[in-house]
DNA sequence: GGCATATAGTTGACAAAAGCAACTAAATTG
DNA sequence: CAATTTAGTTGCTTTTGTCAACTATATGCC
């Protein structure tokens, strides 16, 4: 597990490796277009700094352009910047004004004369950009900035830690009964083999749930990390005095997070508070994941009975929650020991 | 129409320069940390080309490093590289063999002194980027890697044009019928405003599907465009002498590439191929793309009604196309006038 | 075959870019 | 208010990159 945890961390540092290696070249194309221009391409990318300094996602946090800000962005020496900044200001490209907070800063600008020396390079990478897409299906085209958007949400949220583990959990959205289906579908043909035909009663389950939906006594959670669902959990009646949990699931990459847990105790909370008397559940014996969660929320199995399907030799097995008082109290002492 | 295209395209152009800004910054401080080494940024380059020349897709087309690949590759001056080489050549670190092909050219390659030189770079990148990785969750990795990969795809094939809009049609997989769903569900949602109701009942049509499927007389194609669905149909039985068509659906990113009408001339085929007689199908009236396909093969509007589903009042029709012999021929005939 | 032209690679001269360290001036700390 | 930090500048140096001229082999074409 560790050996093989490790093997696949380096394989994706491999993987970024390449493409940053890949990338860079794919820049250095592009940057070629701007380097017959008057400047350099350090100058080019001051100019482009000054240009968009606000097109930030968070352009209230940014403060004003400054010799110093620009260094850091750009890597560059502060000497080698302060060089370039005064041909820029003999240009009149550029204008420095001191600033008000800070006697030793110069906030800095373009001239309007600087904005207008920088529109054609402006326009020239826009084109080069253009050639890039132009071979480029509109799949392929929405695909690439799709990605982009990714990677650059993801590497932008430095204190990625608080929230990066910190899923919130929703009602159902249109898309949610697809995304369950789809999931249910892909992980077990993965994990465990399983056929179309588990995908299909899991859609099967999901679109019963919507039509014959009872708002008082029935819900469902849609869990969410990072602007992506990763987890989900139904509950239903399964008459006046029993409830069922169904279509538990936690995405792969999501785990680890006491998510599955969370799912669940949020199912008992809304099924005592709804008045139900017992919770069952219908399950799979190789689901081991899954069955250790209902274990320490004290689920019993009840029955159990091999059967095929889903193209697999399967053992089904049936758990049970009493949701009495008395067994309410001693499930939370029971859970609480299990912390 | 065009307006918004422009703006579109423009608004996507901009959304890659701020990425390219932004990953050349993520680069370029990932690179700082090679810069106190022995060798200059340009030199570590070279190294590392050397070191992965075959860690490419195509590890076959990939001809054997000489000197005025690397420098196309890298952007490098060739004058520059020659004495980059020189140097390298010089502290035994890479050999020069002459081309067995071509006189003019030598085959670069590290000797295992160079590899050794190159071994501690290296793990330093791979702990730069590990570091990078570091503050990130096991979802927020994958999605970055799972994006990367994207990139890299999508602009690596340059002949894009023959296969970006060469779609394979193939049959159902696991996770196919949670696609179907959960497609059709955010679509209408996004297009038509129709609730998760509409979702529920495509969920429910293609669990029926899998689970009473009659191999000779239904079918479903799945449309796939550069690894991607984007499209599908279904065909089932509703008696001995009718078919239905159902669940047609394009993608937007795929539209336009005549793929609507492939899938349901797919259907026709098989349905007539199955011995059916007549094919029906059911639609609302504002779903004027899929009409204009059933209008051009040769269907016709038997029924309308009023209805509300879905959150929304609309207007259902039911579509027939008779697939007598006779009928065959007349809408082959119009069919090919259409096109 | 043989001439013209293209390509792989090298070299020298030169210019631009980048880095370093010492410096001034304003701000901050304690 | 002295000590330290930070923003920015300047002189000096090294490194990096560019250009054009050059050799040697390869390729295309009559």
């Amino acid at each position: 597990m560790t050996r093989a945890q490790t093997s696949d961390a380096e394989r994706r540092i491999s993987d970024i490796r390449r493409f940053n290696r890949f990338y860079t070249q794919k820049i250095g194309v592009l940057q070629e277009g701007l380097l017959d221009s008057a400047y350099s391409l350090a100058g080019v990318r001051v100019l482009y700094e000054l240009a968009h300094w606000r097109d930030e996602a968070d352009r209230k946090a940014t403060p004003s352009p400054s010799a110093s800000r620009l260094a850091a962005r750009l890597g560059l020496d502060e000497g080698y910047l302060s060089r370039l900044l005064r041909g820029f200001e003999k240009q009149q490209l550029i204008v420095r004004k001191p600033s008000p907070d800070d006697g030793r800063e110069h906030i800095l600008s373009l001239t309007p004369r600087g904005r207008k020396a920088f529109a054609p390079l402006e326009l020239r990478s826009r084109r080069q950009v253009a050639a890039m897409l132009s071979p480029l299906s509109g799949l392929e085209r929405s695909r690439l900035a799709c990605a982009m958007t990714t990677i650059e949400q993801v590497l932008r949220s430095r204190p990625a830690t608080p929230e990066a583990t910190a899923y919130t959990l929703r009602s159902l959205r249109p898309g949610d009964i697809g995304w369950v289906t789809h999931r249910h579908g892909v992980l077990y043909a993965e994990e465990y083999g399983y056929d179309e035909r588990f995908e299909a009663l899991v859609a099967a389950i999901a679109a019963h749930f919507v039509q014959a939906f009872d708002i008082e006594r029935e819900r469902c959670w849609i869990a969410e990390l990072g602007g992506e669902i990763v987890g989900c959990v139904f509950l239903v009646s399964k008459s006046a005095t029993v409830a069922k949990l169904r279509l538990l699931l936690v995405e792969p990459d999501a785990r680890g997070l006491g998510l599955g847990a969370r799912l669940v105790d949020e199912c008992i909370a809304f099924a005592r508070q709804a008045g139900y008397r017992k919770m069952v559940l219908w399950t799979q014996s190789e689901l081991l994941a899954a069955r250790r969660i209902y274990e320490q929320r004290g689920f019993r199995r009840v029955a159990e009975e091999p059967h095929h399907s889903f193209g697999r030799d399967l053992v089904a097995e049936t758990w049970e929650l009493r949701l009495s008082r008395k067994a309410a109290r001693e499930d939370r002492v029971q859970t609480r020991a299990c912390k």
